[in-house]
DNA sequence: TCAATGCGTATGTCCGGACAATCGAACTAC
DNA sequence: GTAGTTCGATTGTCCGGACATACGCATTGA
């Protein structure tokens, strides 16, 4: 006979700093999401009930709440009405975010090399202009890239970005990704909308990026909102898909 | 010189029936989106303070904010402090969610039909295994289906399940989706990880899509967890990339 | 033996209030 | 005229309590 799944509630040492300025949910939160990272906390164990835990920290149970909650929503925890919370199972972890390819990159100490091919200001075209929302013609800069690691091309990245957002220095395009000079830059990505397709390179594709014409290459078109709703951004890349894939984790929206 | 970018405060008949089952929040926030959807919202408009507000509908402002954060979990309005709440500009609409490729195509309109080739239980792989948390060769399901639109196909699917979580009809998998099945069996779907690539089709892949050998293919490997954290599936897809991609939305985690 | 009932427990929902932090605009001083 | 300051407006955080609802378990009944 299989054992219980439950496990017994799990006492840690916790508390929270009221002198500072970090609000005490985020205090509690990150705690939580630390011990769990750190197994202190481990899967299936249980949560211990919210009232108690207030009165242990000296907090009222809705900012014991908000803190369980932010947690909820990473994935990390899951709530069960009349039997509490528990640590989510199994290695359940990273949620989806807006990446960047760069800090993917980065991330998996791959070191990532830029060459900026084209940085200039052009005429958009319709289909440009219209995932952009700015008017047919009008001027948007366009820079085109090649991504490599380890000396190899691994993509090929063609972005155009609205006038007067962000000062595209190619020096800085080099050394660092397109997202961090545009949060550099005060811009708060909000949203994006992504397509993710594959087809056969044609010549010129495939002498950019070391391929034979016709092998199958990902392809992967993008539209970048800031926090009000506007395109800050709009890109089509190609990658080698011997070299890259997209990996991600979903989480359901209840 | 253009007008300013904020649209005046917009008022609009909202009501709450204190009488039903369903969480006054959530009755809020639904008007709230059906508003925005409808178009009695416009993008950029001012939602009015939320003391206001709570005032005006008889409710508090924990449960008014309640409401608001949760359209603001979906990406559809913007909190600022000390300017107040507007909708988000632009059509950005439709959060990423852990989707049915069988929900996807019915929701386009594009009546998808199943062809079951294989559903047997076979000793996992050590692959597969690996990916569900089963022992090495310990009993799994396997189901191989070939999905088509307008009867031609477009996307071949392998699903390993473990055993005794859902019943595998042939027959209601040719009728309806597998996600479908695993949350009609009382499955709560939480999460899951993907990857999405590409490369050439194989001579026996190239035929049962009916593409040539050494045609570009979409891949996309899936394991989908519950909200326990048990992985429930794995799947390996391969698509058609003229009659396929992946479309979706990301919003960024604050 | 097995199903129905009741109870404790934990989360879910909701209230009303208080103060802090921040933004934008009007205002003032130079 | 311009720069700095003040001030009102609005969301952010936090409290303490109340009742509702659902789950799991033990008890009871057939």
């Amino acid at each position: 006979m299989p054992k219980p799944e439950v496990d017994p509630t799990v006492s840690l040492d916790l508390s929270v700093d009221r002198s500072s300025p970090v609000p005490l949910y985020f205090q509690l939160s990150q705690q939580l999401e630390a011990a769990i990272e750190h197994g202190a906390l481990t899967p299936g164990s249980l949560l211990g009930n919210e009232i108690e835990l207030a009165a242990r920290l000296g907090l009222s149970r809705p900012t014991v709440r908000q803190a369980i909650q932010s947690l909820v929503d990473k994935g990390l925890l899951v709530r069960r009405r009349g039997v509490g919370t528990q640590v989510v199972h199994s290695k359940v972890r990273r949620p989806l975010e807006l990446s960047s390819l760069f800090d993917d990159l980065e991330a998996a100490g791959q070191r990532p090399a830029t060459k900026v091919l084209v940085n200039t200001v052009v005429p958009a075209p319709a289909e440009i202009a219209a995932a952009l929302g700015v008017a047919e013609d009008s001027e948007v800069h366009r820079i085109e890239r090649l991504r490599l690691t380890h000396g190899e091309p691994m993509a090929y990245l063609c972005n155009y970005l609205p006038p007067g957002l962000v000062d595209l220095d190619t020096g800085q395009l080099e050394a660092t990704g397109l997202y961090r000079l545009m949060r550099a830059a005060g811009i708060t990505l909000h949203s994006a909308r992504q397509s993710i397709g594959a087809r056969a390179a044609t010549t010129s594709e495939a002498e950019r990026l070391g391929e034979d014409a016709g092998a199958p290459l990902l392809t992967m078109e993008r539209t970048t909102f800031d926090d009000t709703g506007r395109a800050v951004e709009f890109g089509t890349h190609t990658y080698r898909p011997s070299r890259y894939s997209f990996e991600f984790q979903l989480l359901v929206r209840p």
